[in-house]
RNA sequence: GCCAGGGUAGCUCAGUGGUAGUAGCACGUAUUUCAUAAGUACGCUGUCGGGAGUUCGAUUCUCCCCCCUGGCACCA
């Protein structure tokens, strides 16, 4: 039995997710989906990043603790998971017990490798950013993003990770991997910001300064950043479980050099095997605006799913969403697809076979499906965009085999006989859309054995 | 500024050295009535970003320019 381990980043929790960490969600659940059906042994892993100082300072906004704080976004989150139907085997928090003790191993063991020393981080600070710049990143000695904030020189005693000692190793390893980052495009990102030089980062932050984050084991005066134990959770549980090294790790642009330089370079200094693919999808724009809270434009996925039901977003996201490019949305192209794709098109396909079942009493006998060739093909490739286009050309090839045929003029024996074709047909549709549109798959499934009957529609129209 | 990727029908995009597409949506016409005013068939529209060059011939190759997007380290 093959083993297939994914995961998705973990989402920072000083606010509640939007429609742009829903995408790599739902992308991640039906790639687990999918090896679940091929019958794999399959570990989707998804959670929440929980501490640092943005958290920090939520917290003490709110007059609450910290971890009562990150407990109540974590648990929205979890929610708004559930809502989109998300599989996964395990939500892994990192404040949760067993990641704080193999995150403080994990730090351990770099070190011992030699690659963590102690360093003092000199630079310029902004609060709102929490971030040090260069000084040629201000605009008028002031934070291009908070330009209300003073800038405040700061220096601070720092743990150094030795990422420079690995610059020549990743490069060629990324060279000699090209499965290492999909698609090729990020690939070659990556490979031009490796070839300018890596320079080594702090992985701790003095405990004065910072006191939510998991204590360096042997320095009591600091704790870890929380980039380098936010990784790590892929490999808490993939230890646990034994299923490291995982097969995709699914994130962001935005992540995505923190997942293909860091990532490898830590695991490489402390022992571990490198993660197969790093999955880096683009991001959805909404009316040609970047999704962001200050915009005041975030959606939470339960909006869309309230109109659109979960298989309803699942489908759009999956069939037209930001995977190889960014993707803008709006609310007219999303109901433009539902009632395209989803009402008149698999919808009504059902409806229609299920009434012409109904009338001649049709009783089917179980049949086996299978995941066709194609969509095996295009999902070993992630891409579920083409997989599903190539399921929607079998619909439509549904449709147009319906019409030429005029079941509707038949009668009795010659009725059953063509609904005998076509309902096979549909099942194997419904079959292939199990990793995209469980619901509607098992609905449909379920529609189509035994007595046949006429139902509520699958998509109610919207106008 | 540097690097990478793009600019093709109203929209989203595919594509090729021989006056553009089997594409989907939207739109139009016909047709059907089993179905969610759904389906099917047919069709419409484009100076293929601008200019120059190579070539018998360029949207496709080369050069220049314009515009867009992304990356250029501690922004989960």
């Amino acid at each position: 039995m093959n083993k297939f381990y994914i995961t998705t980043a973990i989402d920072y929790t000083n606010d509640v997710i939007h429609i742009g960490h829903a995408y790599q969600k739902i992308l991640a659940d039906s790639l687990a989906r999918y090896h679940r059906l091929l019958g794999d042994q399959t570990h989707f892993l998804t959670g929440t990043d929980e501490y640092g100082q943005k958290n920090e300072k939520s917290a003490k906004s709110r007059g609450i603790d910290p971890q009562e704080f990150v407990d109540e976004i974590s648990a929205k989150d979890k929610k708004q998971w559930k809502n989109l139907n998300i599989s996964y085997d395990r939500f892994i928090r990192t404040t949760d017990k067993d990641h704080k003790k193999f995150a403080q191993e994990f730090y351990l063991k770099s070190k011992a490798a030699g690659d963590i020393y102690l360093n003092k981080y000199e630079g310029l600070y902004c609060e709102g950013c929490e971030a040090y710049y260069e000084k040629k990143d201000l605009v008028n000695g002031k934070c291009p993003f908070h330009p209300s904030k003073e800038i405040q020189h700061l220096t601070e005693e720092n743990y150094f990770f030795r990422l420079s000692k690995y610059q020549d190793w990743l490069e060629k390893y990324i060279l000699e991997h090209p499965e290492f980052v999909w698609p090729d495009k990020k690939r070659e990102e990556i490979l031009s910001f490796i070839r300018g030089g890596l320079k080594d980062f702090s992985v701790s932050r003095l405990k004065k300064n910072l006191s939510w984050g998991i204590p360096v084991p042997d320095d009591p005066n600091h704790v870890i950043y929380v980039w380098f134990d936010a990784l790590i959770n892929y490999l808490t549980y993939g230890v646990e479980e034994n299923c490291w090294p995982a097969d995709v790790h699914v994130l962001g642009k935005d992540n995505q050099r923190f997942h293909a330089i860091y990532w490898p370079a830590m695991l490489k200094s402390a022992g571990y095997q490198l993660p197969k693919t790093i999955l880096v999808h683009d991001f959805y724009s909404l009316g040609g605006q970047r999704i962001s809270k200050s915009l005041g434009n975030v959606i939470l996925p339960s909006d869309l799913t309230k109109k659109y039901t979960t298989d309803g977003v699942r489908y759009f996201f999956l069939r037209y969403g930001p995977l190889t490019n960014d993707v803008d949305i709006t609310w007219e192209k999303l109901k433009e697809v539902y009632n395209a794709d989803l009402a008149n098109g698999l919808g009504n396909l059902v409806a229609r076979v299920a009434k012409l079942a109904e009338k001649v009493d049709l009783h089917l006998e179980p049949r086996t499906y299978n995941l066709e060739p194609e969509v095996i093909s295009h999902l070993n490739g992630f891409r579920v965009d083409l997989a599903l286009e190539f399921i929607w050309q079998k619909i439509t090839a549904a449709d147009a085999l319906i019409d030429s045929n005029e079941p509707w003029k038949l009668e009795g024996e010659k009725l059953t006989e063509f609904l005998q074709k076509i309902i096979p047909q549909i099942c194997q549709i419904a079959y292939n859309l199990q990793p995209f549109l469980p619901e509607t798959a098992q609905k449909i499934q379920q529609q189509f054995s035994g007595k046949i009957k006429s139902g509520d529609p699958l998509f109610p129209r919207i106008s």
